[in-house]
DNA sequence: ATGAATGAAAA
DNA sequence: TTTTCATTCAT
């Protein structure tokens, strides 16, 4: 059969050369086993393992083989020594051996798992895989069959298209799949037919096979890391953990898990969905502060993270394959945009369409950021008020910052009334609640006549183009630089809100008799953000303001995050989000978060904080405050 | 190498 | 029907 054909493809995917299967040798049946079967015969009833994966290898190529593109390849000698039936020597074992082992196509359970894994051990840290993937199986076993439907036909996809094999690949059509339209979903076709640059072990395909031979070296490891994890690593040094545990994360938890549940960037917060389906933080820009920790440096972030492409947008008007090469480094915010170019169809608003789509697609990836690594990429960038130097006067008292977040206003309106009235009444602590002065509306900034807004519409005038959307870019920028501005001032009276005893209501100044009345329980000042500090105000602009440069998405928000650097960061970070019920009751309702000093709360998608959770939560914040006052004072 | 899960496909 | 093997990665 076609079997020289596809081997060649193979190869394809599997750049060695027939001599070097070392490498191979790490899967499972490699070289080493090949060799042993030939000889032996022993075989028990089953004895089938190793040369299934040939098998299987075999199988596969012949759909590679329909692919158009292979044709290009050149075959290897293997495929050609064993055709010849004519002189079966010796040599025959020797180049069979490439015995590219492709692996099989992941069905769709095993891509679930894949995709959940890492939100699996953010979840229940140090598990074991075994124990994972129980987890794992048994929401498989609960989840719809519309859902589970739509990773079959991922699968499907995934097996049809080798070239997708690449699980950041397979993510993205997931993702988009459904409501693309068909001339659209043949763009992914070709994407998918197209080489992909991801997964250093697959050479590439077409022309470039030959002028690219050198960047690759040997095989390597899988596509897993990259360049781009050296970020994360760096990050992650804080909590100590694995790399892993970093990206994952997927802020929402599993909720739905439909690999095309996509649409409506609503759903996210809706029902915490993760937009991504496929590995969302797989190796994704990561959320760690790459830029922070790597160079230390404040400035732009890193260009783009596609070490083998230029710069996506130079190619966009390329040939397809070309451009949509790009886009397969791009990640998915900008395939949506490119897609969209080359199936011209759409002739009409082509631009806001794209602006729209870009948008869109900002939102999923900002809002796919896990909650949990922007909590510690921000402690980062504003730390909680730090203990005074040796030097420093003794502060009177350090009570705690206290920040309530989420991307749902109003949950986060209850949750933020909540926790100040549950301090509240806790005569222990004296609670004063600060806010993000959100700027009245769209409306014009008429109060604020600044420098700041007559600079912006000199620019606008300058630039001239599209005067609307320019303008709704710097009014959100302005508006953000402004909310920045006035955090910074506030920082200052937070900062010596909590460092200054409270005067009890009715006793009188105490310090002079302070030792003396050493048993009255001391009352903790705590300034409380219950509508949204940092995190929420940097998504809600990241949303905003729309990328026009190079920036990707994760380092569009980073960059947001970062103005908040100067401004006292919280001592503790309440999260709250709406999770489905399976989530919550996997998860829970309230969860302690030591590595960022945050608790996640999660409500019920349809109601309100019930009741336990909200005990819960009161006993835990009350339990966090206390600490931090009296592991401040110790360190 | 093993283990866990589920499912597709080979034996 | 049974067996493999896709994915993951700490033991």
């Amino acid at each position: 059969m076609s079997v020289s054909t596809e081997l060649g493809h193979s190869n394809l995917h599997t750049p060695r050369s027939p001599v070097s299967i070392s490498t191979d040798s790490s899967r499972r049946g490699s070289l080493k086993q090949v060799l042993p079967e030939k000889q032996s015969e022993p075989q028990t009833p089953s004895s089938p393992q190793h040369r299934l994966t040939r098998k299987r290898a075999a199988s596969l190529d012949t759909d590679i083989a329909n692919e158009p593109r292979i044709g290009d390849l050149a075959l290897n000698s293997a495929r050609l020594a064993e055709l010849p039936t004519s002189d079966p020597t010796k040599e025959q074992v020797c180049l069979c051996q490439p015995d590219p082992k492709i692996p099989r196509p992941r069905n769709a359970f095993i891509l679930y798992r894949q995709h959940y894994q890492a939100q699996v051990v953010a979840q229940h840290p140090g598990l074991a895989n075994p124990e994972i993937s129980k987890i794992i199986g048994e929401q498989w076993r609960e989840q719809a069959p519309e859902i589970k439907n739509d990773w079959k036909r991922l699968a499907e996809v995934v097996a049809q298209h080798p070239g997708l094999a690449n699980p950041e690949i397979s993510k993205i059509i997931g993702e988009q799949w459904r409501e693309q339209a068909p001339e659209i979903k043949n763009d992914w076709k070709r994407l998918a037919e197209a080489p992909r640059m991801d997964t250093p072990r697959h050479p590439p395909p077409f022309q470039q096979q030959q002028l690219m031979r050198r960047g690759y070296g040997p095989p390597q490891q899988l596509q897993t890391h990259r360049e781009r994890d050296e970020g994360m690593d760096l990050l992650s040094p804080s909590s100590g953990q694995k790399r892993r545990r970093f990206n994952e994360e997927n802020h929402r938890g599993y909720a739905a898990n439909s690999p095309v549940s996509y649409s409506a960037p609503q759903a996210f917060a809706r029902n915490g969905a993760p937009p991504m389906p496929m590995s969302a933080g797989y190796r994704q820009p990561l959320p760690g502060p790459s830029m922070l920790v790597k160079n230390g440096s404040m400035g732009p972030p890193p260009a783009q993270y596609s070490p083998v492409v230029p710069h996506p947008r130079q190619q966009y008007h390329q040939r397809q394959s070309v451009s949509i090469m790009d886009e397969s480094l791009r990640l998915p915010p900008i395939q949506t945009q490119i897609s969209n170019g080359g199936s011209g169809p759409q002739r009409s608003d082509a631009r806001a369409e794209s602006r729209e789509s870009q948008a869109k697609s900002i939102e999923a990836m900002v809002m796919t950021i896990p909650y949990i690594n922007k909590i510690k990429v921000l402690t980062k960038i504003s730390p909680p008020l730090s203990h005074p130097g040796p030097g420093s006067p003794t502060l009177e008292v350090r009570g705690a910052v206290i920040a309530v977040e989420g991307a749902d206003k109003e949950l986060l309106s209850e949750i933020g009334s909540f926790i100040n009235e549950y301090l509240s009444k806790d005569p222990s602590f004296a609670v004063r609640v600060w806010g993000t002065t959100a700027s009245p509306a769209p409306v014009k900034p008429a109060s604020t006549p600044s420098s700041d807004t007559e600079m912006a519409e000199a620019s606008t005038a300058v630039v001239a183009p599209k005067p609307a959307e320019t303008t709704d870019e710097i009014d959100n920028f302005v508006e953000y630089l402004s909310i920045i501005s006035q955090w910074h001032k506030k920082s200052d009276e937070v900062s010596k809100y909590i460092t200054t005893a409270p005067i009890p209501p009715s006793t009188k100044t105490n310090t002079d008799s302070a030792q003396a009345l050493a048993p009255k329980p001391k009352i903790l000042p705590v300034a409380l953000v219950p509508t949204g500090f940092s995190l929420t105000t940097s998504d809600t602009f990241a949303l905003r303001i729309p990328i026009n440069d190079s920036y990707a998405p994760v380092d569009h928000w980073q960059w947001m995050a970062t103005l908040w650097r100067g401004i006292v960061g919280p001592d503790l970070t309440i999260y709250v989000t709406r999770v489905g019920p399976d989530e919550m009751n996997r998860l829970g309702g309230v969860e302690i978060r030591n590595d960022c000093q945050a608790i996640v709360v999660r409500i019920a998608e349809t109601g309100k904080m019930d009741e336990k959770t909200a005990r819960r939560l009161g006993f835990e914040v009350v339990e966090i405050v206390r600490n931090i006052e009296s592991g401040f004072g110790r360190s």
